[in-house]
DNA sequence: TGTTAAATGCGAATCACTTGCAACAAGGAA
DNA sequence: TTCCTTGTTGCAAGTGATTCGCATTTAACA
C-alpha cells in the first residue's frame, strides 16, 4: 500500500483498519472503475468478505478523501477507481457489451476557463464520457 | 406539438395519447432538464396527474425515440430534456445549491474523432457535465 | 363501428444505496 | 502493555428511484 495512501487516510483521522487495506488491494488491482457490487465480490472470492455497506461506507469516504474517483455511466450504479499515480482521464463504454477502455486524455482544462467565464461558477470537476459500440459489437 | 415529434411517434408505431401529450408539454414548457418525479409532480399541479411508471415509461420511449436527451448529473436520479429545435449542448450544477446551467458549447467533434482511432470504437454519444459552485454559493 | 396493438393505472417488486445501533478494533496515552 | 477514546463493522431495516405484471382502457385504422 502506497505511503501517499496511509498519510491521507491519517490526515482525515481515519483508521487503518484490515477491511480497508481489503478495499484498497482490490481497487488498486483493478485498472479499470468497478462498482460496490463488485468490490464485494472480489472481496468475498479472496477470502476477505464484507457487508456491503461496509463497501460502501468506504468508498464514500475514499472519495471525499479524494484518494478514489466516481464514474458514472449511467448503468443505475456508480463505479470508482484508485486516482493513486494515475493521470486524470476519461473513459469510453461499448453500447453492446458494457466494455469500459480507458481514454488518456483530458482536454477541458481550456475548456474549463471558458465556461467559467460564460458562467461565473468556480469550476471544481467535469465528467466526460463516451458511449459507443467496440470493436467486436459494432 | 411539433409536427417533427408526431412524426417520430408515428414512425415508432406510437400512439399519441392524451397523458403523453401532457407529458410532452411539460417537456418542451421546461428549459432545464427535469426529473421524472418534476414531470409527475407538475402534471398533477396541471390537474392532468398520472401515474409516475407512465411518466417513466413514456420517458424512457421519447429517449428510444430520440426525442428526449438523458442528463445525468450525479444526483442518483436521471433527468430529461427535448432535444427538439435545441442545439446539442452541456451543463454545469452548483454543488451548493444544485442550480443547474446550460451551455450552449460542444468541443467535442473533433475530440470523438481522436477516440474513433485510439480505441477503434463507433463513437455514438458522449455525456460531459461540469461541476462547481455558482456565484451565489461560491 | 369493430378490431387490435399499444398504453395506462395499480400494486408489488427490484435494485442501488443508506442508516441506526450494538459490538468491535485501531492506535495513541498512561 | 493496558486502557481509553473514537472510528469501524455487521446486521437488519429503511429509502428512493425505477421497473414489472396484469387487467382494463384507448388510439388508430380497416
Amino acid at each position: 500500500m502506497a505511503d501517499s495512501i496511509i498519510d491521507s487516510l491519517k490526515a482525515g483521522g481515519k483508521k487503518l483498519t484490515k477491511p480497508r487495506q481489503a478495499i484498497l488491494a482490490i481497487l488498486e488491482s483493478n485498472a479499470l472503475p468497478v462498482t460496490a457490487a463488485e468490490v464485494h465480490a472480489r472481496l468475498k472470492k479472496a477470502r476477505a468478505p464484507m457487508d456491503l455497506a461496509t463497501v460502501y461506507r468506504n468508498l464514500t469516504m475514499l472519495q471525499e478523501l479524494g484518494l478514489v474517483d466516481p464514474v458514472g455511466l449511467r448503468e443505475g450504479q456508480m463505479r470508482y477507481e484508485v486516482r493513486h499515480g494515475r493521470e486524470h482521464h476519461h473513459h469510453i463504454q461499448c453500447r453492446g457489451c458494457g466494455r469500459i477502455v480507458d481514454l488518456m486524455l483530458c482536454p477541458l482544462k481550456k475548456l474549463t476557463q471558458l465556461v467559467e467565464s460564460q458562467t461565473k461558477f468556480a469550476v471544481e470537476g467535469h465528467s466526460l464520457e463516451f458511449f459507443g459500440w467496440c470493436p467486436q459489437c459494432r
